[in-house]
DNA sequence: CGATAATGTAAGTGAGCACTTACGCTGAGT
DNA sequence: ACTCAGCGTAAGTGCTCACTTACATTATCG
């Protein structure tokens, strides 16, 4: 048996490249010529690691995920200040869309009629929001308990929260220091 | 003088057909092909209306927020029940993205780099916040009334918040009764 | 009528792009 | 040292698409 491959590593590698590429472009304006480019190979050799340039997107949603979840889970490892809902609030409200989170969920929908695109993208959605929704329970049975479902719909708009202040600072539509202030007494209000 | 030009007709007798198009497809999947099969035109057509494919998406997004905002401003005219944001909650929570408002925003959010497509685009959110805000402080005034600056930013978490029930939508994410119930609940609290 | 510009039809054109093929090199297992 | 799969390079291939060109027809004016 000649040479073990690996094309499993080759994949870790190179998927934050891709994912980076997708995220600041979009899916229809990055090229698969600029995928190896950036990655530094062929494009044959993507081809020999994913399918086609569908399932690179996929994984590259997937993956933009995971590192947001990963980033967020040291938030709220050991040492705590404040209820994690809080923690949560005050970092994305400075770290927003610094790792294309949302930029892809818009290149994604606007290619919202592929199937298997619609499934990776609202998986991660879905997520995102039972996240959020795990730190509003946490906070509120710290302070003020309320109804299941009204925590639910709680989750959801902070998630728009999100999304709306990351347009504004995709479309320069707000200062720096309005799109934290909005995150935070906005947040606020809907967090209680 | 031969023949006087009926161009200026034309546009506006096939806006609405590209532009449902654009609000459908996105601008990347929109080729001028289709464009022209849905007018029941040629190409060259199209061309002679508009300077180029760019053009007649920018032309597309003003069409669909004048549209949007004609039929918002019926339900503000003389018959009035409740405060007009009432109103306007409880009319989004029924059409959200019928117009196809927030779908041509997602597809130009993945072209945001193109400074022209920015541009149109800012401009109508923008216009989007600055009507949702005067709806909330004209609600303020005549029940509780707060801060310039707090009002600002609760119309940009309403703007959020029919962003996120539109992504919910298009993913399939939420029954139509929770996105309802989610634009009305969330959307009083922030209102007041 | 006859000149002229608007309007329409039909057939390109050339560039970009997703994806492929052909082939040479490398290095672990026997 | 020979084999054979993994890995890499280089050059296509065929298709789609934005945009154009050439030319026929029509309507309005003097």
């Amino acid at each position: 048996m000649p040479r073990v491959s690996q094309a499993d590593a080759k994949r870790r590698e190179l998927l934050p490249v891709v994912a980076g590429a997708f995220a600041e472009l979009g899916y229809r304006r990055v090229t698969t010529a600029e995928l190896a480019e950036r990655c530094g190979v062929r494009e044959n050799i993507l081809y020999r690691l994913w399918a086609d340039k569908k399932s690179m997107f996929i994984a590259a949603i997937e993956y933009v995920y995971d590192l947001s979840e990963k980033i967020w889970a040291e938030l709220f490892g050991p040492k705590a200040t404040g209820s994690s809902a809080e923690r949560l609030l005050e970092y994305e409200s400075k770290h927003l869309g610094e790792f294309g989170h949302s930029r892809i969920i818009f290149a994604g929908l606007s290619e919202a009629d592929d199937p298997d695109i619609r499934k990776a993208l609202a998986r991660m959605y879905a997520r995102y929001q039972k996240f959020v929704l795990e730190q509003v329970t946490a906070h509120r049975d710290a302070h003020t308990p309320a109804g299941k479902a009204d925590a639910a719909m709680a989750a959801w708009a902070l998630v728009g929260l999100g999304t709306v202040v990351t347009i504004t600072k995709e479309l320069g539509l707000l200062k720096e220091r309005d799109r934290v202030h909005l995150l935070a007494e906005m947040g606020r209000r809907l967090l209680d």
